[in-house]
DNA sequence: GACCAGGCACATC
DNA sequence: GATGTGCATGGT
């Protein structure tokens, strides 16, 4: 198995090299990005994002003061908004409640210990804190999601209901526990989802895997 | 107009 | 513990 998906990752790479994640200019914003980003499309979350830079609230004070309600509407385009509005609230509050709102104080907690805070966070689920703590906080955790989940079963590397726990134990016991290993492996796997395994429209037929 | 997107929490059985 | 449902916009 170590072979099989060091192999596709190898391929991935050679397809598509590097896509450069997190897409963001802070590691602030990379966390904000996270919680947009739960079953949304990219662009969506990005016209969002653009919307808290243009008014300057890109930052973890601004965004920490800002009502909930005056919130919601500036991050409409994510959908979800006020939904979303209400998980990014929650952090915030544990960002300060826990350190200060300081990201570095953050980033110096032991992996595992932050990783179960983050998920006693109310709208932080496992891929949130996943991705913040790989992308946001460089951290060797590896992030599973829809995509990597579809395209391992569709090619019969896993059950199609594995767990995300079990999925993420497999992909880490057979790589290299590293950061950059780990960033690009997940960047590529959802390259590869969104031009040839989507849900409903999949090209399997010209997969690059195949 | 239906379907999908880089999830998660909560209700109900 | 499993299964279903609400949350919502913008692109294809």
């Amino acid at each position: 198995m170590i072979y099989q998906i060091d192999s596709i990752y190898r391929k991935l790479f050679s397809c598509f090299g590097p896509q450069h994640w997190w897409p963001a200019k802070s590691r602030f914003e990379v966390m904000v990005g996270a919680i947009l980003t739960q079953n949304t499309n990219w662009s969506n979350v990005e016209t969002a994002i653009n919307n808290l830079r243009k008014k300057k609230l890109l930052d973890a004070g601004k965004l920490y003061r800002l009502p909930q309600r005056k919130l919601a509407p500036l991050i409409k385009s994510a959908g979800y908004y006020n939904i979303k509005a209400k998980r990014l609230k929650e952090f915030l509050r544990f960002l300060f409640k826990s350190y200060q709102g300081n990201l570095r104080k953050m980033s110096l907690v032991d992996t595992q210990l932050l990783r179960r805070q983050l998920l006693c966070v109310n709208g932080i689920g496992p891929e949130t804190a996943d991705s913040i703590l790989l992308y946001a906080l460089g951290k060797p955790v590896f992030v599973v999601d829809a995509y990597t989940k579809r395209i391992f079963s569709r090619h019969r590397l896993i059950r199609e209901d594995v767990d995300y726990h079990e999925l993420q134990d497999l992909c880490a016991r057979n790589l290299t526990k590293d950061v950059k290993l780990f960033n690009e492996f997940h960047a590529l796997l959802v390259k590869l989802g969104k031009d040839f395994c989507r849900k409903n429209k999949p090209r399997c037929d010209i997969c690059p895997l195949r």
